[in-house]
DNA sequence: GTCTATATCTTGATAGAC
DNA sequence: GTCTATCAAGATATAGAC
C-alpha cells in the first residue's frame, strides 16, 4: 500500500502537532469526527455534534479546525500516515502482494471504525464537488497503477500468463475490495469478509500463474 | 433479476398514473430528480432545483410528491418495475445466469444516467437513517440469496464443484458489480466495464464448473 | 395544479469578550 | 483556547389565493 495522494489537496489545518496538550485535543476531535462521519457521512454530519462529543462548543472546535473541510482533510491525511506502516509494496512479488491484501483485510477487521469511515467517505466522494473527491480519486488511480505494474512484472518474468490483462485485473481487485466493504457496511455480520477475500485472491492467483509445464 | 423489495417501504406517492396529462408531469419530475440525485446524491440535492428543472415552483412540485422522501421512493419503485423486463432468473441455469450479468452490464452502458443514480443512491444508503436504506438492503439480500441458490442447484446436479462455497461466491459477484460501478463513476472513461465484468465472469465459470473428468 | 409568501429548522461560520 | 451571542444561507414544508 503506502499510497500517498499529492500534496495539492493538503489542508492548512494539517500542520503537525505543535504542543503535546494541543495535540491530544486535536486527536480527540479527529476521532470524534471520524466516528460521526463513519455513521452519518460527511455531508450529513454536523460538526456541532462533533464538538459536543468532545465537550467543546462549536467555536471551540473551529479554533482547531477553521472549517469543516479542514477537519475532513485532516482525517484523510492522518490515515495516509498510518497506512504507511502497512505492506511494503516495493519488496513484494505479485503473488505476495495479492496475498498481502488478505492480511490487510484481516488487520482491518480490528479497526472497523476506521474502515467504516473510509468506505463511507469513499462512496460519498463520488458525488459532484465533494471535498474528498480528489483524495480518493488519486488514491484509486495510484493503487490501480501499482497493482497493474506488479502483475506486469510477473508477466515479464514468466510467472504470470502472458495473455493476462494486467490493468483489467488490477481494476477487478480494487472493485472487489471496495464492493465487499460496501456489503459489509450494510450487514457486517452477514458474511466473513476476510474469508471471501481470501477465496477470491487464492483463486485469482491460481488463474493468473503460468502453468508449470509452460513456464519459461 | 426481477428483484422486488417488500411493499412496506412503498411510498404513498406511488399510486399509479391517474391522468395522461398528470402522468407526464410526474415522469418529467422523476427524470429531473434522478438526474440531480445521480450527480449530487439524495441528501445534497435540493428539490427546489428539481422543480426549476421542470419549470415548476417548489410548491408546484410538492403538489405531485408531498415530500422529498416520496420523490425518492417513487424513483426506486419505478426502477423496480422497469428491471422486471430483464433476465428471467427462474429459467436460467447457474451458467446462463452468470453470463446474463454480462448482458446486464452491456445493457446498462446504454443508460448511464440510471446506473449512475442507483450506484450513488446505493452507496449513500449505507449511512444511518437513510430513507433508501431498507430498499437497497432488501434488494442486496434477495439478489445474494438468488445467486447462491442458482449455484447450489448447479452443485446438486454435479455441474458445479462440490466444495464451492455458494454463498461466498454470490457475495463476491455482487461485490464485484457494485465495486466496478463505483470505479466507473469515479472515472467513466478509465476502463471498459463490460470487458472487466466479462473477464471476471468467464474466469469464474471456469473455476466453478466441475472438471469433465470428475463429473458425476 | 400552480403560484406567492412565509414559517421553521438546521448548519457553518464570525465577532468579540474572557 | 474557549465561550456566548449572532449572523447568513439554504433547505423542507405549509397557508392560502388564483
Amino acid at each position: 500500500m503506502t499510497i500517498r495522494p499529492g500534496t495539492e489537496i493538503q489542508s492548512e489545518g494539517v500542520r503537525r502537532r505543535n504542543s503535546a496538550k494541543g495535540a491530544s485535543r486535536r486527536e480527540a476531535i479527529l476521532a470524534a469526527a471520524m466516528h460521526r462521519f463513519s455513521r452519518e457521512g460527511y455531508q450529513s454530519a454536523a460538526i456541532a455534534d462533533v464538538a459536543k462529543d468532545v465537550g467543546l462548543s462549536l467555536p471551540g472546535l473551529l479554533h482547531h479546525f477553521p472549517t469543516k473541510v479542514d477537519l475532513l482533510l485532516a482525517i484523510l491525511d492522518k490515515r495516509d500516515l498510518e497506512s504507511t506502516a502497512a505492506i511494503d509494496i516495493d519488496q513484494a512479488t505479485w503473488r505476495t502482494f495479492l496475498l498481502g491484501l488478505i492480511q490487510v483485510a484481516k488487520y482491518n477487521t480490528g479497526i472497523p471504525e476506521v474502515v467504516r469511515a473510509f468506505a463511507i467517505l469513499n462512496a460519498e466522494s463520488l458525488t459532484q464537488n465533494h471535498p474528498a473527491k480528489a483524495w480518493f480519486g488519486i488514491r484509486a488511480q495510484q493503487l490501480q497503477a501499482n497493482i497493474a505494474a506488479k502483475l506486469q512484472a510477473g508477466v515479464l518474468q514468466g510467472d504470470v500468463k502472458r495473455d493476462v490483462d494486467c490493468s483489467a485485473i488490477a481494476t477487478e481487485v480494487i472493485a472487489m475490495m471496495d464492493g465487499l466493504q460496501m456489503l459489509w457496511l450494510r450487514e457486517p455480520t452477514s458474511f466473513d469478509m476476510v474469508g471471501v477475500i481470501a477465496g477470491y485472491i487464492e483463486r485469482l492467483i491460481l488463474d493468473l500463474q503460468a502453468s508449470p509445464a509452460r513456464q519459461v
